[in-house]
DNA sequence: AATGAATGAGATTTCATTCAT
DNA sequence: GATGAATGAAATCTCATTCAT
């Protein structure tokens, strides 16, 4: 009677481990990467031992993929409806979009995952598979749809996709990459402010380095003449 | 007895051994990572026993360490040599440097060097300043000098330097990562051809998205003809 | 509520629950060995959780035991108030003891013991003592004691009573071994018909391989001469 | 040069090792079977370390393999040969196959891998097969053919062949059962000496229990005098 | 009495490293 | 210098046993 009354302490640890040891698993493979965090530090960061981490997940490699799954699969679905139900200038979508991602993946735990992924995926092939299905195709194609969208109504130049679709993409995974790698070691300058990074970069694809004129620049330096 | 015999291969191979043993572990720290790689599959590689890979390194993490040093350092110096010397347009610098680096790095084993770095640096504290020093800092006042040198000149606009520095220089690293990581498993889509990634890039960074013209800049070299 | 409602299946469960729990275990220690069999394999087979295996044993080696000893205890007085009531011919009487011994125990998962004694009794010291004063001398005792009979009654020869015991339990027991390792793994031929082995068997013992004649035959070859 | 030069002590060793182990294997695994003995004991007993054992078998189900065909595959040859080759009578050629059989295995380390195959045969099938096609099947045309044979010649009576066969077969392996299971438990009465327990099942299995003669039978080969 | 979540000792197996040859 | 047999620390994973509910 009465579900709402508060579960015992047993009940409710027991609900709770499968995230609870997902997301100490998360924070140890971000930092160490997936060989190198060993299973009982994970069961000891989540707060129980070893072997209560495999009443929840058969094998590491269980572990890791749950994971992934658990911190990729969800945000797909999100970037794609964003863009669904936009309906402003192109730009200010993808404007939208990144910041968005920014806020919801690369500035948290789950931007470590990329690390991983890029460390150990040739050690799992069958990861290889399950990341390129569930993130790398739709994120690809969430950008690229944008940018057709933005030819189609005009707001851009007719550039190659799959070129400019890297080239858009590239920058803010690189960024969460190099946050849980190197920028993760003290002692480097302040960095870039993620936040400003997405502005410039969104300012940069929009308008280019050229200063442009009214007329036409096809050769930045000549046309000045 | 005949010891002395054909000294010429012994010796030849003796003072090789190093470069060899590194060659080896680079490779196999590429493919597989720095943990999943094994001291003996590296000896093998580079074909000596187990025993002498250790007669070179004290340890597997100090071969890693020299690893790094070792293909890192050579990269320095040229790309900025080629910088000071360059005469001509800023835009057409960036798209040398970018083309050299690739064909020099990115296209190499070496490229692998950064799925490394980004793999373990958090392992191996003392590789972060190491790579930060060597690499980071240079690359980015390479790149930040060259786009300083086009706002000089009035080529470029006056971009936010350490965003645009970024925005360059993630999309060939992300390549180098990607072609080493999930790339490398098979069954991926035939992928980007990185000298069109890299004219592509720069035509976008000089134009941007924006139409600004009346005729739209799909190749951009052909432009000047 | 309703915690008095059905007091009948609780009660006769909670009853029968060390003999479930017994026969769960025998027939899994069985199959499995004592090691290989889980003790939570064992409960799940008797239709309980973990936990209840210990409220009524106290441990896994324990079980083992009380298994033995519950499946052994029964088959100890039967064949001898049979042998003690009988009053035909002894070769009829030692049948009789084989023919019964397979029904109740060769054919049964009970024939499954032998195999775990063989398998366990070094590792559990005190169930060879128990299993020699509980199964093998009074078997011996009665099997010994019917030849004896047939001695002393003229219809059997003085033949060593030790030796002559083995040989004639020996290949009944060994039958239920074999069916419960080797024969248990398919793809063998059909096997001897237990039955049909205990009369051939008995024919065997009493008549010889040696074709008599009315002359004692002592070496078989010459004595046709 | 000299080849016959003696070996240097851990050549020596490198050559004797897989034997040693083999023969640790094989008595730890009689006495504790195979689950219960440790890898780290063989090691131990073939006075090497762990990771010794494993530079040489795979994996502990291997070195248990290995054990097997090893310790029975070259018992199989002998027994045919012998039977081939002899000329006497039938009789003598059984108690000599008989005789034998327990020389070489049965009062040997070997004689307690029946008991391992029994305990452990049903967790591995392949076991299974290998087993009853190396050993299982040869044995029984062994001594099939030995019946047959005294039978065609007018030695034997003419009896069903399959039980009979394992009326003979059973009560010497089964002694070699008992001896490495309850008979390796002290405090047992002294047992039967093998050796007469063959000559008695001869015997017995010659002229059976009933007294077709005037004149008992009790040591057959005595009875020549 | 019954449950099953939790534990942690212990087993197998791997592999960086050593060192006798 | 070169080798590769040997080592043993360490990692993954299992499972008998406990105990809060």
């Amino acid at each position: 009677m009465m579900k709402l009354a508060p579960p015992t302490t047993r009940h409710r640890r027991k609900e709770a481990r499968p995230q609870e040891l997902l997301d100490a698993a998360l924070a140890l493979f971000v930092r160490k990467g997936f060989s190198a965090a060993r299973s009982e530090e994970v069961a000891a960061l989540a707060g129980v031992s070893k072997g209560t981490l495999y009443l929840y997940f058969p094998s590491k490699e269980e572990l890791f993929k749950a994971v992934v799954r658990r911190n990729l699969s969800a945000l797909i679905a999100e970037g794609q409806q964003i863009a669904d139900r936009f309906e402003g200038p192109s730009a200010q979508l993808l404007r939208l979009l990144m910041h968005t991602w920014w806020q919801r993946v690369g500035s948290t735990p789950a931007g470590g995952i990329f690390k991983i992924i890029v460390a150990e995926v040739r050690n799992f092939p069958e990861l290889a598979q399950f990341y390129t299905d569930e993130v790398v195709v739709p994120a690809q194609r969430l950008i690229a749809g944008t940018l057709q969208r933005g030819i189609d109504r005009g707001e851009f130049r007719p550039v190659p996709l799959p070129e400019a679709t890297h080239t858009l993409i590239a920058p803010l995974l690189f960024l969460a990459l190099y946050q849980h790698s190197i920028g993760a070691c003290a002692m480097m300058r302040p960095g870039l402010k993620p936040e400003a990074l997405i502005d410039a970069q969104i300012d940069l694809m929009l308008h280019g380095l050229s200063p442009h004129t009214s007329t036409p620049l096809r050769r930045p330096r000549r046309s000045r003449a």
